[in-house]
DNA sequence: TTCCACCATCTTGCATGCATTTCGATCTCG
DNA sequence: CGAGATCGAAATGCATGCAAGATGGTGGAA
């Protein structure tokens, strides 16, 4: 009695359909664009629209996915002005993180994110989705370890939204370098060097934005509003 | 044709309930920890609780309602410690949107926010509700002319939950001396003073912040149906 | 051929019904 | 008299059904 009711904490079932979305979005395994249906998503989890219905407005909430009335649910596709919006508000709130961070790491918290470079060192070559998800868990894990949970969930938000904009302006492979930058902060911390943390962050983002967006302007598939904000008016 | 598929925007009814809800909390109509039952609210809104849900699932996201499975909805009640992490992630915000605005705000920009003080200098002296309402709106207008739509959702998100933690922890009559304040600020805008914008945004919260912090009130009991009737439409 | 109107089909918006769980009051027993 | 068991009312979790709106294709008229 007293020891299950620690685990009579019953989880609603959307919150499943909900995580599933999410990281199929984050691992970029749905693109941005891409119609999700009520009936389809709820068929492959087994659950009714009522429960699918609630996911995608949490999903929407977050920016994630596009809802228009009557006429259902996308893959967001962030304009290039709302990734700089995004990337804007993630550069705030990395900084106020990092500067938190570097008053109270604990030797703790450094051995949590060695770990997960390890992580990311392990999953980089080979396996695309996961190295996308993990470089982003790299920034919740240090807005977590902030204790901070406001800031947490708005990086959280901000760097799941940052998926949308590789996956849109991007060029597939860019990850990597990321690594050497993730691992710079941690040695900016390890010496609760605040100041140096924050520089680090800033060249890594700025890193990330450049690689993120400068690849728009080229080739690959570009955004058609963009396009059409051009020739519009 | 052309003309009214701008105004074919078929709006969810769940809006409705959702912005009534939101304005009764913010005014502080409804107090945190009143229970929110899905009956009563669809009852007063003439909608099924199907409706109210979804609304209520917005609210929880937003941070203003706690929902705990099988139990249902309530304001939420933040803890001191949530407080501290709202105000920290407020500051953060609301000096990138000082520093963005100051760079780019126009006459007309200006002009709006002058119009929104002789809002809250008029509503300041009686109405209660409203002028806390005006207080928070002013803020939330500052990030809308900031031109940053992910801070805008971010400061509108914080500034609403401060409403709740000025319900628990403040005192009854102190958003008027935020008024000056608030004057200071778009002063320093007038002169593109960004850094002026910025002190003056720091001293106003910290002052927010104080205010807020102080003393608890005794509540009294109230009934949610009659105070529904008044945000229902 | 091009454009428009119309219809079949699919999809969403929403209310309702049923099963499950919670909460409180009464009852029982020590 | 008090603590725990029990039962009924009430509220939530979820699926389903129906009406309304959107999509896409066909046929007719200019």
């Amino acid at each position: 009695m007293a020891l299950n009711a620690l685990k009579t904490s019953k989880i609603p079932r959307s919150d499943a359909v909900y995580f599933g979305l999410r990281r199929a979005i984050i691992e970029q395994a749905l693109m941005p664009g891409d119609k999700m249906t009520e009936d389809v998503i709820g068929d492959r989890f087994g659950v009714s629209r009522t429960i699918v219905r609630t996911a995608l407005a949490r999903l929407h909430a977050e920016g994630l996915v596009d809802l228009q009335p009557n006429k259902g649910a996308a893959i967001a596709q962030p304009s290039l002005s709302e990734a700089h919006d995004i990337f804007e508000a993630r550069m705030c709130l990395e900084r106020q993180v990092l500067t938190r961070l570097a008053a109270k790491v604990t030797d703790r918290d450094i051995a949590l994110l060695e770990k997960h470079i390890a992580l990311e060192r392990k999953a980089s070559p080979a396996d695309g989705p996961a190295s996308i998800r993990l470089a982003g868990e790299f920034h919740i894990l240090l807005a977590d370890l902030s204790g901070n949970t406001v800031l947490a969930r708005f990086v959280d938000e901000v760097v799941s939204r940052c998926s949308l904009i590789l996956a849109l302006y991007g060029r597939p492979h860019s990850s990597d370098c990321s690594l050497t930058e993730h691992e710079q902060i941690i040695e900016a911390l390890r010496q609760r060097d605040g100041a140096g943390a924050v520089a680090s962050m800033d060249h890594h983002l700025h890193a990330v934005t450049e690689r993120a967006l400068l690849s728009s302007t080229a080739d690959r598939h570009r955004d058609i509003r963009s396009i059409l904000d051009h020739y519009a008016k």
